[in-house]
RNA sequence: GCCCCCAUCGUCUAGCGGCCUAGGACACCGCCCUUUCACGGCGGCGGCACGGGUUCGAAUCCCGUUGGGGGUACCA
């Protein structure tokens, strides 16, 4: 039997140098909605392949058909495209390494796993965990220590005997019996020692591979130069270093990669930001009205910063500046409020015709325009669009502060809130409102804003906030309203006036 | 239990031994602008977890404590 020790021969594998062609990859597992601290690696990652000019690779760890779904597959790829991360290598464009989706590469993982099962890196293992558990008990140990390698030497005629049973074995892998040391481009040198981390499966019992197994493979196979992952997966990389060692043995692996772990992106108290939290879901945030630029700048910001003094900045700045090493080890909170005012800067940067563009999907969704615009509705959406792009955060909010310029006048409802606050002489003020815009010629904001002003501010002598008041509120239906004048001219004096005299009653 | 990671305003951060009586942003509170709401401007509140070292000098380096997080799967 060779020893561990004579196997794992640490010095004999080649390291990444600063002229190693960047290689970087994203490999989510498609289990679930995108997460935005996934969106946060994804950024990394690409931002590190576009700042050194290397390849950003795309591929799917489907290992656990237990847990995986087509759809969360179809929702990752989907929010790549929507952010903008585009990729050299992997996923739908291809590649010198296809294919790109590990539950399509069982072979290869087999044919790996033989090669370092026949150069004795991994053994059969027939210990059930529940009798891991009993041996640890019986021996007055903490049940949660894990394996225990019981099985590491087991000799043929036990072997024999498991097989009697009608046993399948799964496959581990042997650790080395020195310490596990590697240097973290974030956190600097990470050391575990000897012996703390058990020996671990890589191959299921049914045949299949684990992550354990299958996402160094992969990463070897394809020659990636930096692992930028999250911090969660801080505690396997020994197990992964270790494997690497074997890979090269077996000549599969060419060099050992950089190593990068990522902090954790937090949510509410001092909880990682769970799956279940809505937070978390970017498609959440993307209905609402994030746009990637502000979502991207955001999520930069969670561990990265441009300067002492700017916090807000262009993907292209990004990838001008960023550099792995300036991460910060300290996991980070997800601040929606923070969140919101980035994403409102970066609104209110887009070109007026980009912006109106984007504001589409959020007034179909909500039922204000159809498919199709009318030429009025262009119109409409023309004029009214530069009145709100600096006063939302949100492209979601743009529907409620729109909505009354596309509706009928006969549809506007008057909000609640929107009856707080009205002067006492409420119809006193329309009538006088009315009154001065009948007989106005000229229908244009200046025009209609003087001819108010004079009526009822000078004439009835009450103050501009009480004398417009209710004016906004019968043309919009609600207490807060893009610019008045404006939106009057937009809907033009015989709909102006109609509401008027319908919320006069 | 054991292993590993982390620690500057409420939050995100700048800081990499003297430029720091610690800078910026978000949030919050005032004021200004103002037809509402925003935007914008001005000002305010507020922090180096604690204890030891090292040093002429420590937010910065080392050790410990405390606190938080993760792992300890035939998940990833």
């Amino acid at each position: 039997m060779t020893s561990a020790a004579e196997l794992h021969d640490a010095n004999a594998i080649p390291s990444v140098t600063p002229d190693t062609p960047v290689r970087v990859r994203f490999c989510p597992s498609p289990t679930g909605t995108p997460h935005v601290g996934m969106v946060r690696t994804a950024l990394f990652n690409w931002a590190y392949a576009r700042h050194t000019g290397g390849t950003f690779v795309f591929r799917i760890e489907d290992t656990d058909a237990q847990r995986d779904t087509e759809e969360s597959y179809e929702q990752i790829v989907e929010a790549l495209r929507w952010l903008g991360l585009t990729w050299d290598e992997g996923i739908d464009v291809g590649g010198p390494h296809e294919p790109y989706r590990q539950s399509r590469r069982l072979d290869l993982y087999k044919e790996v796993a033989g090669k370092l099962k026949e150069a004795g890196f991994l053994y059969e293992s027939y210990s059930t965990p529940d009798e891991i558990e009993a041996r640890h008990r019986a021996a007055g140990r903490d049940p949660k220590l894990g394996y225990d390698n019981s099985d590491r030497d087991l000799t043929p005629e036990q072997i024999a005997a498991f097989r009697a049973e009608g046993r399948e074995p799964v496959l581990r892998f042997r650790m080395p019996e020195t310490d596990v040391v590697f240097d973290d481009l974030i956190r600097g040198e990470i050391r575990f020692k000897a012996g703390t981390v058990p020996d671990f499966v890589v191959v299921r019992a049914d045949g299949s591979p684990l992550y354990t197994l299958v996402n160094p493979v992969d990463d070897a196979l394809m020659g990636i130069t930096h692992v930028l992952r999250g911090e969660d997966l801080l505690s396997s990389t020994p197990r992964q270093v270790a494997l690497y060692h074997a890979l090269h043995a077996v000549g599969v692996a060419a060099y050992m990669p950089l190593f990068g772990h990522l902090p954790y992106v937090m949510g509410e108290g001092n909880k990682k930001l769970s799956k279940r939290d809505p937070q978390s879901n970017l498609f959440h945030h993307r209905d609402r009205g994030f746009i990637p630029e502000g979502l991207l700048n955001y999520l930069a910001l969670l561990g990265w910063s441009l300067s002492a003094d700017e916090d807000i900045f262009t993907v292209e700045q990004l990838i001008e500046n960023f550099d792995i090493k300036d991460v910060l080890p300290n996991p980070a909170r997800f601040d929606q409020k923070k969140a919101e005012a980035i994403n409102g800067t970066h609104v209110r940067l887009l070109a007026p015709e980009d912006f109106r563009g984007r504001l589409l999907p959020y007034l179909r969704a909500a039922g204000i325009v159809g498919e199709t615009l009318t030429s009025r509705e262009e119109q409409i959406l023309m004029e009214a669009a530069p009145l709100i792009q600096e006063r939302i955060t949100l492209l979601g909010e743009a529907p409620g502060m729109l909505g009354f310029l596309f509706a009928d006048d006969s549809a506007i409802t008057v909000e609640e809130d929107a009856r707080k606050g009205l002067p006492e002489n409420l119809t006193e003020v329309l009538d006088a409102a009315i009154g001065a815009l009948e007989p106005l010629a000229e229908w244009t904001a200046e025009a209609v804003q003087e001819a108010l002003r004079s009526a009822l501010v000078d004439g009835l002598g009450i103050k501009p906030r009480l004398a417009f008041g209710p004016v906004r509120t019968a043309v919009s239906g609600r207490r807060v309203s893009p610019p008045l004048f404006e939106s009057m001219v937009i809907l033009g004096k015989e709909s102006s006036l109609a509401r008027l005299k319908a919320f006069r009653g």
